[in-house]
DNA sequence: AAGACGTGGTT
DNA sequence: TAACCAAGTCT
């Protein structure tokens, strides 16, 4: 048996591509402290995995590094003021898990004693941890033989065996595929060198195939257009929702906030007031809709994409008295306002009514610094 | 089982 | 620029 011809198993190749090749990231032990026995701690691997649940690398680093020094333990987050995490995570998305990420911690520390449970059907149990974050999560920081299968593998596989059949329904079978591939020894190392491969050479637009450690095994690019897989189930239109909210300031500058409800779009996140626009439901427009009484200035209107839903909303500023303020809520001084669990399309609200708010503050922390989304 | 659930970057 | 996309999960 020839050298080539052991080389020629794809399992192989993945592996000594991601030896060469391999992203170094905050949350990852390289392939030779890998080798030496040592292993990713379960706590950083279950929370990059789930911070990168839907979101970019780029977007996760600052966040990452954020969250590991505030809670270096999965103790220390199960400890923490669930507002503060929330504030934390403002500005990451789906927000649900980061709620999620609260209870998970929570069962780990006070119900598993902090230590992540190993296998990945006592993964599964968590909240917030489904089929792929399991999987990754078994393989990665305990060197089981688990099959994962995200976006990056799903784009790998469906190209190296041409599969016409369209996702979702076809994750089965290509789970199956994945299951056969991933080697009983470094399934972690495997797991992400096919994820680093989805990402850097099988891209969704423009593969680099001439790089590809599966070229010569890889069914697409002989038969087919590579960028046609995988395919997918067609997408359905984004309907446009229309809504107005209120920044209103007093003399100093502060404004007032509420608390979102717990649950839904944006759950537990802050808010400014604002009419109840939701996926299925447009809000009122005008200043006759605002939470008191006030003279209301028009100062445009802000455009913000969600995932299944465009919303178009009104902003409307005035200054008052604080006792002119219904309803539950807080007044925020303007310094402290970046710091609160305000989603993106508030923060994009409030600038739109006083582009003063979210200047840069002169004195920050290191770590303020580098969290800078 | 199909829809809810964010955001910012790229093409 | 509008569309598409990025390491999915929950109900």
């Amino acid at each position: 048996m020839t050298k080539a011809h052991i080389a020629a198993d794809p399992t192989s190749r993945i592996l000594g591509w991601y030896d060469r090749h391999h992203r170094d990231l905050p949350w990852r032990i390289s392939p030779p402290m890998a080798a030496r026995g040592e292993r990713a701690d379960p706590y950083r691997v279950w929370l990059s995995e789930v911070m990168l649940q839907q979101t970019t690398v780029q977007a996760v680093k600052s966040y990452f590094a954020l969250f590991t020094a505030k809670w270096p333990t999965v103790t220390d987050l199960a400890e923490a003021e669930t507002e503060e995490v929330m504030k934390a995570w403002a500005g990451l998305g789906y927000y649900a898990r980061a709620r999620n990420l609260k209870k998970c911690a929570e069962t780990v520390a006070f119900t598993h004693g902090g230590r992540f449970p190993d296998t990945e059907d006592g993964l599964k149990q968590l909240p917030g941890v489904g089929d792929y974050t399991a999987a990754a999560i078994a393989a990665i920081a305990f060197d089981r033989q688990a099959a994962v299968l995200d976006g990056n593998v799903e784009r790998v596989i469906s190209r190296l065996h041409a599969i016409d059949a369209p996702l979702p329904g076809s994750k089965g079978m290509m789970r199956g595929l994945v299951a056969a591939m991933t080697p009983a020894r470094r399934p972690g190392d495997f797991a992400q060198a096919m994820m680093d491969l989805g990402a850097t050479i099988c891209t969704p637009k423009r593969p680099a195939c001439v790089l590809c450690p599966l070229n010569d095994a890889c069914v697409a690019p002989v038969s087919d257009d590579p960028q046609r897989f995988p395919v997918k189930a067609a997408k359905k239109e984004k309907p446009v929702r229309l809504g107005a909210a209120f920044v209103a300031t007093d003399e100093t500058g502060a404004v007032f906030l509420r608390k979102r409800p717990g649950h839904g779009l944006l759950g537990g996140m802050t808010e400014i007031p604002n009419t109840d626009w939701t996926a299925r439901q447009d809000g009122a427009t005008g200043a006759d809709a605002a939470p008191f009484a006030a003279a209301w200035q028009n100062c445009g209107t802000v455009v913000h994409v969600f995932t299944h839903f465009e919303l178009r909303l009104t902003v409307f500023r005035s200054t008052v008295s604080r006792t002119a303020a219904t309803g539950p809520g807080w007044w925020e001084p303007e310094e402290t306002l970046d710091g609160e669990a305000l989603p993106s399309v508030m923060k994009k609200a409030i600038k739109q009514a006083m582009p003063e708010a979210f200047r840069p503050r002169p004195r920050t922390t290191e770590i303020e610094k580098a969290h800078t989304p």
